[in-house]
DNA sequence: AATTAAGTTCCAAATAATGGAACTAAGCAG
DNA sequence: CTGCTTAGTTCCATTATTTGGAACTTAATT
């Protein structure tokens, strides 16, 4: 679970590795938990945490065990403040949730998840870091099915075969062969559905978004609860999620480069 | 305004440092830019960011400008949500509103810095994001004050050191003299007040908020604008907000270390 | 008081970072 | 188109930092 890929990106890329180890776990680890999951000597381990703590990326609590440090925050802030991509989005989000009246999901892909960059709803009763920040496995939600259709073939196939499929409720994708033959459908009509697959009675719609070279892919999305939101009206909202993308695509070319 | 003060936490530190560089410049820096600011050579500093790159630290703009990575959205927002204090403080702030009808913030000292943990208001006009994460000076702000108040004298004397004051409204104190004096005030009292010294039209009332043996300090406030909360009603919230401040430290009492 | 586990410090050996210079690519002026 | 300037990238012997095993201190448990 809290296996990273190993990295070749010498000290950085050992202590993010172990910044990864105390995000990915559920509760609060003690030093030797750490030991145990990561694959560093004692003395290593000891220093590269003193490290992190004095550079404020990792908090201790009073019992000696380790959370992520503030100083993540303020730079999380920042990070989101002049992300150029949300920025260019965000008014076609605000149009598309206008429009539908339900809320707007916007996500990029990082790997096989999805990362949500922003999110606009109209009652605010869950508190935005609950959602802004999070990943989700890119093969049930929509946005990320959107996402994965937009890579191209060589590249989507080295993704899919890293998929760890997981159950989340009865309808969840469960197979590489089942995720591909949609892939191919979402390619041709366009848009994604996320029919109650990563949550029960959730369902999406979503069109995928992409950089000129598709090295920068990601996907934007209509969310709304299962018994109010019926296939029908769903699928009546995949022309202007197209739209939407659309407009965040030509927005992209224009403001982001001199000439596309 | 870059400038970090030199560290000796070894490669991470150097990292951390370009990071920074990154975070605190206002328009996107190509890699020249970041050359100057920083005093590494062009090699180093080249590998540095590649393996931030690497790593999904920084991300790098079509026109080889320089961002935050969006991974640092992932950490921060599993930061925000498993941070000990801002849940157990979660519900107080929650009551503090209610009670006053004005948006609560709750926020940690840093160096001389505020950074703001929490925030609790009713029309969420303005995106979380921009507030939660985002630092303001201490000597300015009422939590930064009432934070400011809390800290040993010998601490207090050094961080009055560093603080580099700059005039934000007319109100804004200018000199560590005033301050220390307002601070003496302010332990008298348990409150401090932000009278339009940061941003002119908005006031504040804020109690401190620390640890028992004061290596966490903190402050929760409630704000409101000035038109319409006179300096009578901003005083007269004066005695639920330390008490807020005071529930949140028993709780951290009982919650945080089997015995205090 | 004895025993086990948790956390911290130390230092010679191994490894990774450094930084100067050489190199390529891009932008611009004549 | 050519030469000139600036921006960005690669290389590698030298240098400095990280490594990891073991010894050590402190805290918890029996």
């Amino acid at each position: 679970m809290a296996k990273t890929t190993e990295n070749a990106t010498g000290t950085l890329g050992k202590a993010i590795e172990v910044l990864d180890i105390i995000a990915s776990s559920a509760e609060p680890l003690r030093f030797t938990d750490v030991l145990k999951l990561s694959d560093q000597p004692r003395g290593t381990l000891h220093r590269q945490i003193s490290n992190l703590i004095e550079e404020g990326l990792i908090s201790v609590n009073r019992d000696n065990s380790y959370g992520l440090g503030l100083r993540l925050l303020q730079f999380a802030s920042k990070a989101w403040a002049s992300n150029q991509f949300r920025t260019i989005a965000e008014p076609h989000l605000q149009k598309l949730h206008e429009q539908t009246g339900e809320t707007v999901h916007l996500g990029v892909l990082r790997g096989t998840e999805v990362i949500y960059l922003d999110k606009v709803e109209s009652r605010q009763s869950v508190r935005m870091y609950s959602q802004i920040g999070n990943t989700a496995p890119a093969y049930c939600t929509g946005v990320g099915k959107a996402a994965l259709s937009a890579l191209p073939d060589d590249e989507l196939d080295v993704r899919l075969a890293q998929v760890e499929f997981r159950c989340f409720t009865p309808n969840t994708l469960l197979d590489a062969k089942t995720l591909s033959a949609e892939i191919r459908q979402i390619r041709l009509e366009g848009n994604a559905y996320d029919r109650e697959e990563h949550e029960a009675g959730i369902c999406c719609v979503a069109a995928p978004i992409h950089s000129y070279n598709r090295h920068f892919i990601a996907g934007v999305s209509v969310t709304g609860p299962a018994y109010r939101i019926t296939p029908d009206i769903l699928q009546s909202w995949a022309g202007i999620t197209r739209a939407a993308a659309g407009a965040i695509m030509a927005n992209m070319a224009t403001q982001l480069s001199p000439k596309m």
